[in-house]
DNA sequence: TCCCATATATGCAAATTGCACTTATTATCT
DNA sequence: AGATAATAAGTGCAATTTGCATATATGGGA
């Protein structure tokens, strides 16, 4: 009984990204393509959300891979257990409870080390793509 | 009896990045940082190299990882059983016989879907550092 | 009642990569 | 001559991230 075709979870697609945190890997230590990670920590630093809604946002984000929702809760467990994020559970009239995430200083401040992070990949991905754009115009 | 400390590899540092390839996944579809790869296509693309060269021109890249020698020489064997490059063996006056990579018409292709990949994940990256930095601005 | 959307989560497998280690050739220092 | 170091390439295992399949629960509509 697979769950493909409900609610979020477009189908198709792959997957993407991630991080750095750790319980070894610093910051800048990760591997991977580590984008679902910053880009969560962005929309809770805009606004406190539960994790379906941050699925939502992301999917309205361009990425070329899908989101797991897995991948997602997955990360605001670990958020919470770093100290980045702290969460409560929220009953509704409607629907099943559900856990609202808000940031924290902590987790402020995690962001902001990304942001340094992602600035410098940027550079290199800059460099890169001009580089390799000149080889193709001159190589051949 | 470990190397460490000899030639390359400077010690420290981590990790990093790679690929997209595949037995499995195609193009963007892989995971993880994915740098590796189109670095060494696009040496390759520039001048034929033997691997030994290819990990020197990459340390100079203003890399904040480290690249190990093992996954230099990992892509480049998968490289070629994928047909995008070609190699052979070459005896030098000095020193031990070592391989000589040459990129093929297909390997040129695939640098070039690996450009377009690059491009997109260039301009997410604009968009999460541009709203990130206003999340900052404004938001306390 | 059955299906669907909402909402969260676990377990396993696939894939990438670092790290430790092995092997081999030649040059240099003692 | 022997030790050390640089050049050159590789294997095997473990760590880490992530996708996919699946489980679970609430409530609305056909």
């Amino acid at each position: 009984m697979c769950m493909q075709g409900h609610g979020l979870r477009p189908s198709g697609g792959h997957h993407g990204d991630c991080e750095c945190h750790g319980p070894h890997g610093e910051l800048g230590g990760g591997r991977y393509e580590n984008l679902v990670q910053p880009i969560l920590l962005l929309l809770l630093c805009e606004k406190s959300a539960h994790g379906y809604e941050l699925i939502e946002k992301m999917s309205g984000f361009g990425l070329d891979f899908s989101v797991e929702p897995t991948t997602v809760y997955r990360y605001l467990r670990r958020f919470e257990e770093q100290g980045f994020v702290t969460s409560h559970w929220e009953t509704q009239d409607a629907g099943p409870a559900r856990r609202l995430y808000e940031i924290t200083p902590e987790g402020k401040g995690y962001f902001k080390a990304w942001l340094a992070v992602l600035r410098k990949r940027k550079d290199l991905l800059d460099f890169i793509l001009a580089r390799g754009e000149d080889a193709f115009d001159l190589g051949k």
